[in-house]
DNA sequence: CAGGAAACAGAACGTTCGGTATCCTACAGG
DNA sequence: CCTGTAGGATACCGAACGTTCTGTTTCCTG
């Protein structure tokens, strides 16, 4: 999500993400238009606008607006999760080294001029909530994120890896949907200081304490 | 949200809510299908089938589609905080054991069959992210949600109330958003967890440390 | 230079949108 | 009985939507 990408592979040069190609264009305009004024808010008119190409050249490549939807969000999917997971593996350090990196990452996005909040979110939020299309992209997106983390709690010894990273993306979308609503790139440290307690509370119970699960909701 | 805000007040008639009058028909039929479909995505004549009125009527009543979404975001959002403030206070305890009610209580509302998320994070999501308009009605309705919550983590004698009260408010939007996406009102289960945490954390620190605040992000 | 693909520009399509205007019905209180 | 008012039904408006269409320009390749 606006993260750019940096270069990529530099291969070929039919990929998404290709600047200079028509269909790299429109997916760059049609990903900005969409995060920023929702999907249903933007019209062909505007991405083609904002592309540079006709309207011709839209329909030649993607057939719908709906196929550029889907596009638009796979390959934006793509790009954030080797974004996050990139920032939290790059610089080593212990698992828990890494995990303590996602919210002062978070906070470099959140105060980017195009945060627009999660794209994955927001489709959902705008959609049918019956309809299961919107909702099962979204789901597989933060599967493999939740994946990532759940390696990395079990990694640093955490009592309830699963619980603990269940936790961890409870925070990380509270912080997206706090930052989309208040512009404020300050709530990853709320959501930052939140997960530090997370951490403690998790190695106390592996390395001090014995069992007694009880304990866990009664303090 | 959905929560039908049962009976109200039984004063006069002409109130927000008063299912037997054409307004009444048109506010809860326009936010349900909001909530449902998203604002962008529903049609005048959408909320006037639901409604069973004519379009005169809506117009007459409240003379824009504008108008409407704003009475809906108003009416809707006074509800869900007596609802939600209601579900805390009521029982009484002390301050720890109404902070603990939340999870629970949220767990009730996600398991509802008519539960589409927070209408103001939605509201936000489908329009310009640059615009003020949606993002200052759900800065309001966070703001009197937060200092409920904060007095509470006053009371209960929290080290930083402040800082507390606003870890619960992420862990109160992610739950919203994660139970949105998932349908599995079980998020608020793994928010509890991560509260019963938090407020550990908060007394440990008041009762039984001097201050270190650094200790704070150390672990 | 010829040919063809790729992208351009933009008109037009049918539909739906938010909103308005006209007329009709039911029933209240004098 | 008359009349005011709240609401219902429906036809309509201009604009915008997603999509398709007809052409024109550009440029690479044989």
């Amino acid at each position: 999500m606006g993260k750019s990408v940096s270069k990529r592979k530099a291969v070929a040069a039919s990929a998404a993400g290709d600047e200079e190609s028509a269909r790299g264009r429109l997916l760059s305009a049609a990903t900005h238009l969409f995060c920023k004024n929702g999907i249903n808010a933007t019209g062909i008119d505007a991405i083609i606008d904002e592309a540079g190409t006709a309207k011709t050249t839209l329909y030649k490549l993607f057939g719908s607006k709906t196929n550029l939807v889907n596009a638009v969000l796979e390959s934006e999917g793509k790009a954030w999760r080797e974004w996050f997971i990139g920032a939290m593996e790059d610089g080593g350090g212990d698992a828990l080294a890494k995990l303590k990196r996602i919210f002062p990452a978070l906070k470099r996005w959140f105060a980017e001029e195009r945060f627009y909040g999660c794209p994955f979110i927001n489709a959902v939020a705008e959609h049918d909530k019956d309809a299961k299309q919107f909702r099962n992209i979204a789901l597989r997106h933060k599967k493999v994120v939740l994946a990532h983390i759940e390696k990395l709690t079990a990694e640093m010894g955490a009592a309830e890896p699963q619980v603990l990273a269940h936790q961890l993306a409870l925070l990380i979308d509270g912080a997206i949907v706090a930052a989309m609503v208040s512009r404020d790139p300050g709530v990853a440290d709320t959501a930052g200081l939140a997960a530090a307690n997370l951490f403690g509370a998790s190695k106390v119970k592996k390395t001090k304490r014995a069992g007694h699960p009880a304990e866990l909701v009664a303090v």
